[in-house]
DNA sequence: GGCATTTGTGCAAAAATTGCACATAATTTG
DNA sequence: CAAATTATGTGCAATTTTTGCACAAATGCC
């Protein structure tokens, strides 16, 4: 049913949505091409008004975001609030962030506010590529891996259940009676539970 | 038992600690003064290799952290060594990394590796006390303020219960069999546990 | 218009949880 | 150090939860 990152052979494109969003449409074309070359679908966005309906129908893996919108604003704070944007939605696409304005303090901001890496011009093709696709493929597993819509692994309660009962131990140092009270839990059922889960 | 973050009146010190670390002892002790006049504690450390453990031993909130031990190797991964070390153990203090190379991309690599802010030589001395108190906070409440080694909220294992039911109803937009599947356990128990948590 | 799947719910058997008890450790404290 | 307090591991019976199965109605799909 589902039929997604897989083979990445010679020749042949990485099944991933990637979304390019510049107010620059020569440099869009320009990028279309190169991350054309490479994965499956590659949209292009001159108006980042529209990235909410765009993210809401397709199923986009990546966002590509230019830092400067306005050119008489060249702080990234359009980039920022755009990327804010992205973030707050329900299942975020990665985003990685394009400027010419190589500034730290920016590029810290940026990471700190959820961007899943930062690019400056001018770039380089394979490099913007393979942070491209580390992005994804680190977003999938964080949400364990329904980027195509359909769940590939999804934590069992039961498993929940084991890891947190690990911290729990560890937290309590393995005063028994301590992780009970933590997981809320009678202490006999925490005996019952570890000799279960092998703990 | 534990007496952290309080006021911070005028004059007043933050009760937090603070361990610098950098192998350049001039710098050392000019770090020394500017934070112990805001820090109530300010640790000092020329050896990374003895990170570990002053850590152990003491209750450090932030860690200032030179990016370059090695005057032959520029590129920081010194720093990112010691980054790793760090944030690998268990209940890791807030790290700021401080370098006299701005390079964009090793901020953007320090960030992902989970430092909480970047710093550059020279640097001012109140944005830095700000950036490292802005550190210790998010770090707290992201520990739900288990600094002084005492838990002070831990999620029950019914919250994280709960916690996962949503998210599985929310994968499986709602389809109950699926949700049930993906949680393992019964359709039936799904059903029960929604009625139980009010989902 | 069917055929397959999903839904919500009932029911009884099986399994897990809980509170309590109790004899021993282990830890704290004056 | 000795007493007092707290934690441990386990048994047991009452209670609660989970499970599998069933079934009629609703929904989706070709």
């Amino acid at each position: 049913m589902s039929q997604t990152k897989l083979f990445a052979r010679m020749n042949e494109k990485y099944d991933y949505h990637i979304l390019v969003i510049d107010d620059n449409v020569a440099l869009l074309q320009t990028l279309k091409l190169v991350l054309g070359s490479r994965f499956k679908r590659v949209g292009v966005l001159s108006n980042p008004q529209l990235i909410s309906g765009v993210l809401n129908s397709g199923n986009v893996d990546a966002v590509l975001l230019d830092m400067n919108f306005d050119a008489r604003k060249l702080d990234g704070s359009d980039g920022l609030f755009w990327l804010d944007n992205i973030k707050s939605r329900n299942n975020p696409p990665a985003v990685v962030l394009i400027t010419a304005f190589g500034d730290i303090d920016l590029a810290v901001e940026s990471m700190k506010r959820g961007a899943d890496d930062f690019v400056t011009k001018p770039w380089d093709n394979e490099s913007l590529i393979k942070k491209l696709l580390k992005a994804i493929e680190k977003r999938n597993v964080a949400n364990g891996g329904e980027a195509a819509g359909v769940p590939a692994q999804f934590q069992t309660i039961e498993e929940a259940e084991r890891e947190k009962i690990a911290k729990a131990l560890e937290t309590a140092k393995n005063n028994m009676t301590l992780a009970a009270g933590l997981l809320g839990i009678s202490r006999r059922t925490l005996y019952n539970k570890m000799q279960k889960y092998g703990l």
